[in-house]
RNA sequence: CGGGGUGUAGCGUAGCCCGGUUAUCGCGCCUGCUUUGGGAGCAGGAGGUCGCAAGUUCGAAUCUUGCCACCCCGACCA
């Protein structure tokens, strides 16, 4: 077989980029470090957006939509957030265009200054409590539980396909609430639905926990993450939940009046995922092949190819396709056939391979005659001749095996890379040579972590949720520590 | 913004050091015939402001200068 893309092994980088272009899911477009997300790629992301979506609405959250343009005096309001985020943003001036006159097309108009600049929502924290303090008054008015799907501009120095453009896709949850334990309960809610549609739907392990300080949200009093490995061994940060406190009410002055007819400012949370996930779920799953996507995202499920050498083949060959489809249609599945005579099926294999289409099915003149069909799945690339007949339960049963397989794999790959540290010279001899995640001492400041950070390139991923406490001392300083905290190379 | 590199057809490239016929090759594209159970074969064909501008020269993809764009490494980061 030709072989269409760079081995994964041999430069992982390269091997991503050639796939996200030549599956068909974005490319890079003629604005600096924007993407252009390609009908195939966005099929995937719509997938991804219904599925959480439903999540959210069934927790009691609903959608909204706020303003891509914040002042740049909202933005100011929060000193630890605008520290966080001031590099990067993009800043609107002028609202005007004009004829150059030295006749070189249009030029700004510099008459058409604006009085106060707008700042492109890097997130829209400060936007959206501008609007909840008029939207609150009393506990009555609590809790206030929104998510929007918006974009989000932020002008990144290095940017790469999916995992950091300068514009992004995501969906931002903003949540008001009257008491500091009811946000609290709403950053973990969410922390659980993030790891729960990682896990069960994009076939992604993560690990939950909270953020060391220097890795925390700006403006956040904590954050919470998930954190996968990707198969260069490497980290990437799925999304995040944080506990905002009280910072943002009181720096645009949201006060409610309690039970007790006591004001009082408003606790809130934010939250988001972006489409960052296309990245976790290419570079978990994929292989030198192409693509390999979950089924329960796979935007095909199923394609049918015919195979055929005349015209007669062709009729009964596809007409036999057809109602193979529409057996598998009517029983839920998402299903392609692709009967184009403009290519040939060895090529169309290939093809839905590098697409990452979990099952395939063949039928030939030989099927027809023996009532049979070819199936093939992408995750094992195993192949096996089933009578008609079975073919339902078969395919049904063949992709919760591969979403169960696929979890498993990336799992498995998890637990080979996770490497339990005691010293300083260990872990760095390990993160040098065998990457992966590192579960470490640490002594809880943030010059110990800034320390490993220069000297390693490493940085801590997150301080566990789900791993027993033991006690211990910081590989570094010697100093204790209650618990290990996973270390790793991130994206 | 610092350090390195690259711009030649839709994509990937040779040629550049040492200037000289009609700018090389592969993929892709078009036409025809043969093919079709793992990216088909043969034959023919189309497609180029050699990143842009100026200069040197009888002559520039090639040399000089300026500009532009992109990529890689660092600082930043969902």
């Amino acid at each position: 077989m030709a072989k269409v893309l760079t081995s994964r092994k041999e430069n992982f980088s390269q091997w991503y980029n050639d796939l996200v272009v030549k599956a068909d899911l974005a490319e890079n477009s003629s604005v600096r470090g924007c993407m252009v997300i390609k009908p195939y790629g966005f099929a995937i992301w719509e997938k991804l957006q219904s599925v959480l979506d439903k999540m959210f609405k069934d927790t009691g959250h609903s959608n909204a939509y706020f303003p891509l343009f914040i002042p740049k005096s909202f933005f100011s309001r929060e000193a630890s957030h605008v520290e966080g985020f001031a590099k990067e943003v993009a800043v609107v001036t002028h609202y005007r265009l004009k004829n150059d006159p030295a006749g070189k097309g249009v030029i700004v108009d510099r008459d058409a200054e604006l009085e106060e600049e707008l700042i492109v929502r890097p997130t829209s924290e400060t936007i959206i409590w501008n609007t909840y303090k008029n939207w609150i008054q009393s506990y009555r008015d609590l809790p206030i539980l929104i998510n929007q799907w918006a974009n989000v501009v932020r002008w990144e120095m290095r940017t790469r396909l999916f995992l950091r453009t300068t514009e992004f896709l995501w969906q931002e949850g903003h949540t008001a609430h009257a008491t500091k334990e009811e946000a609290i309960e709403e950053t973990m809610k969410i922390i659980d639905i993030y790891s729960e549609f990682a896990e069960k739907w994009m076939g992604v392990p993560v690990i939950k926990g909270t953020k060391s300080d220097s890795e925390k949200f700006a403006g956040a009093l904590e954050t919470y993450s998930i954190e996968a490995i990707m198969q260069d061994g490497k980290a990437l940060q799925c999304g995040t939940s944080h506990f905002l406190g009280q910072n943002f009410a009181k720096a645009f002055d949201v006060m409610f009046t309690n039970r007790d007819g006591k004001r009082e400012y408003v606790w809130a949370t934010s939250w988001g995922v972006s489409t960052r996930l296309l990245g976790a779920l290419i570079m978990a799953h994929s292989d030198d092949n192409g693509l390999v996507l979950p089924p329960k995202l796979a935007p095909i499920q199923v394609v049918i190819v015919p195979i055929y050498k005349n015209n007669e083949e062709y009729k009964t060959v596809v007409e036999k396709a057809r109602n193979l489809k529409k057996m598998l249609v009517d029983n839920g599945f998402s299903v392609k056939l692709d009967d184009r005579d403009t290519h040939k099926p060895g090529w169309k294999f290939a093809e839905y391979e590098l697409k990452g289409v979990p099952v395939r099915l063949a039928i030939g003149p030989r099927d027809v005659e023996n009532n049979t069909v070819e199936v093939a799945r992408r995750d094992t690339l195993e192949k096996k001749v089933v009578p008609t007949g079975q073919i339902t339960t078969f395919v049904k049963d063949l992709l919760e095996d591969i979403q169960k397989n696929i979890y498993q794999k990336a799992l498995d790959f998890r637990r080979q890379n996770t490497q339990i540290v005691d010293s300083y010279d260990e872990f760095k001899s390990v993160i040098e040579e065998k990457g992966g995640l590192i579960m470490a001492h640490w002594d809880g400041t943030s010059e110990t972590e800034e320390k490993i950070k220069e000297e390693t390139k490493a940085t801590i991923r997150c301080i566990p949720l789900d791993v027993e406490m033991e006690a211990g001392k910081c590989m570094v300083t010697g100093k204790k520590s209650g618990k290990r905290v996973v270390f790793a190379r991130a994206y």
